[in-house]
RNA sequence: GGCCCCGUAGUUCAAUGGAUAGAAUAGAAGUUUCCUAAACUUUAGAUACAGGUUCGAUUCCUGUCGGGGCUACCA
């Protein structure tokens, strides 16, 4: 039984003892703020009905209940209904052993569930931006986070790799591209297919001019732009199958593919299986019918099927065209199954932003009322824009911040930085390098991660490269910290791993306040993993490293006097370094041993 | 027009219906004979507006104002 299980039954008896009733509802513990003395408050107002007597009375009862009949409670206080408890000094050192003890730390027991967290999902025709930066730090992040929660997690990536978009750069290429390589130019892939999108974006902008100067109406130009009526002529052909197409586009991804494998690379994020837009665009057509007959489903005139959401507070909404095409939505039918049938997954977590909401209800809500099994599983994690000081991104206004540009612009941030503070005494030149990507990186996943996932975030390049506050190189800068005590006891021999915990008699406010937290870790990785947020994890862990630079500027470790205090100390900043490297670790976050 | 999300210190973010609304930055003032000052300490500063529900509202409800998104037989 945890302190807060036992305290809670403490009040739970104290109701039946002083006030005779029985409490059936769910008690529970508020952590007590700072400005209290206190462990854990417990608010009274909502049993005044039970106990027939005043906040202040009813909590003066309780505590003193609590002090005789519970052992870890040492003391207590009231302020008006707010009944804050004082935990003895020996509950500290039991929960400190306790945790630092636990084999596993940071990790729940499997749940036997399944879940695929599908993430990125890059469109091939242009690199990756700090849009995407958000999207695949999150996917990540947050598969990471399901793991420790206990789940077996499937990541994966569903390429957007066909469609009239990446015709829009075939077709640019065949008339601009000269036979141009990724080798003959020195750009990378993705860049040399986006350098073609934004050409044909330019070419197409022009023959809509020129159209309209011979007298179209801009509508009109807008649809008969011969460059467009080109890619649009392309993608009938790639569906057919025209071999020369084909080997274009399989060309052109390829490059585009090597050019992502490099990002993804350095970004540190993996996936375990990959779906093709090309191979999955087809799939949902026999769903179409099965929604027919079981009458979820119905046609109109014209031979197109509709879904009818009025009842759910939607609207009506297509699922197949007249003509017997698929849509967007009817793709995603098929990929829901697909994915069951190939992992049978309890649950299904799509990584996408906002502007999807209104599919992704449609989608899921078809998906229960086809009765499949999946259904109640399936989740829309969706996050928010990145905006830009300067206002919204916008790929055709060359507002987009690119994603290799931001990372690399991080990691000489970082080296600049690092050189000026001249931390990079006994460094190899190799180690120097690697340091610098983990602080560069760290910085620039942090950033994107200490928000709320499903709110609009305002991207400050200058803020998102600050090294000191509520950021990444904070967190490492205090796991750096620990490790150097830690060196030094194991220099100086401190067997902190076999601390004897009935040697220390008493126990530091700035200490409890560390347990406290510590304390807190495995809470936090199941909340963070209900809400599909690391942000949850990034204010614990910046609120454990501050707590923990507290007690390093408070206390001494190594010129105390009592040995077992030491021994105690160290061991309190080992399992503070542990839990900051997993915690780190669950937001795809290294952090260095040296800074 | 309809539907959805959001409005918190100068700025960027917090706050399962609970206490005097927390942090970080920027501002002001301090801390280095001592384990890493990328740190620590002190200080000043905010719930868009108007109602309602509640013992108690940043949080729930209604309205107003402001910002964003969705609303294609596009993906």
């Amino acid at each position: 039984m945890t302190i807060q299980q036992s305290i809670i039954k403490g009040i739970q008896d104290a109701f039946q003892s002083i006030f005779n009733t029985e409490i059936d509802t769910e008690l529970s513990l508020a952590p007590t703020r700072k400005e209290f003395e206190g462990t854990y408050t417990f608010v009274v107002f909502p049993y005044l009905k039970l106990s027939k007597t005043s906040p202040e009375n009813t909590a003066k009862l309780i505590g003193d209940f609590l002090v005789e009949n519970v052992d870890e409670v040492a003391d207590f206080n009231v302020v008006k209904g707010f009944l804050n408890l004082v935990l003895n000094q020996q509950s500290w050192l039991s929960i400190f052993s306790k945790i630092y003890q636990k084999p596993n730390w940071g990790e729940l027991p499997s749940n036997g569930q399944k879940v695929m967290v599908e993430y990125s999902s890059p469109n091939t025709n242009k690199p990756l931006h700090l849009g995407h930066l958000r999207n695949n730090f999150l996917g990540y992040s947050v598969a990471e986070i399901l793991k420790a929660n206990g789940y077996e997690v499937i990541k994966a990536n569903l390429v957007n790799d066909r469609g009239i978009h990446i015709c829009k750069s075939m077709v640019a290429y065949q008339h601009f591209g000269n036979g141009e390589t990724p080798e003959s130019s020195g750009l990378k892939g993705d860049h040399l297919a986006g350098k073609y999108y934004v050409l044909f974006d330019k070419e197409y902008k022009r023959q809509i001019d020129d159209l309209k100067t011979s007298g179209q109406s801009e509508e009109e130009a807008k649809k008969n732009a011969p460059i467009l009526l080109e890619a649009q002529d392309m993608l009938r052909k790639w569906e057919a199958g025209d071999p020369e197409v084909v080997a274009l586009w399989k060309q052109m991804n390829e490059w585009v593919y090597e050019g992502f494998d490099e990002t993804y690379r350095k970004m540190g994020v993996d996936f375990d299986k990959f779906y093709y837009e090309s191979d999955t665009y087809l799939l949902g057509k026999d769903i179409v019918e099965e929604g027919l007959q079981k009458g979820v489903f119905f046609k109109k005139e014209n031979g197109s099927v509709w879904v009818d959401l009025t009842d759910e507070g939607l609207d009506e909404k297509l699922v197949l065209r007249g003509d017997g095409t698929s849509v967007y939505i009817t793709q995603d039918m098929g990929t829901a199954d697909l994915k069951y049938k190939d992992f049978h997954i309890d649950k299904s977590v799509y990584v996408v932003g906002n502007e999807q909401d209104y599919h992704f209800d449609v989608l899921f809500k078809i998906m229960q009322k086809l009765g499949r099994p999946y259904g109640p599983g399936l989740y829309h994690l969706s996050y928010g824009m990145v905006d830009l000081p300067s206002g919204k991104m916008k790929s055709r206004e060359g507002t987009v911040v690119d994603a290799d540009d931001l990372i690399q612009e991080m990691i000489e941030t970082a080296e600049r930085h690092t050189k000026e503070l001249g931390k990079i005494e006994g460094f190899t030149e190799e180690q120097a390098k690697e340091l610098y990507g983990i602080l560069g990186l760290g910085a620039l996943k942090f950033f994107l991660l200490k928000v709320d996932p499903k709110k609009r975030m305002l991207f400050n390049p200058q803020e998102s490269i600050e090294f000191q506050g509520f950021t990444g190189p904070f967190i490492q800068y205090s796991h750096a910290r620990i490790a150097s005590i830690l060196r030094k006891a194991d220099q100086i021999g401190v067997d902190y791993k076999n601390l004897d915990f009935s040697t220390i008699k008493h126990v530091e406010d700035s200490e409890s306040s560390l347990i406290f937290l510590l304390n807190d870790f495995e809470k936090k990785i199941k909340l963070a993993g209900d809400e599909y947020s690391p942000s949850i994890i990034s204010q614990y862990l910046f609120d454990l490293a501050k707590e923990y630079n507290r007690f390093y500027a408070d206390l001494p470790i190594f010129s105390e006097e009592n040995p077992n205090v030491v021994t105690f100390r160290v061991a309190l900043s080992e399992l503070t370094a542990k839990t900051i490297k997993k915690g780190m670790s669950l937001l795809g976050i290294q952090v260095p041993e040296r800074m």
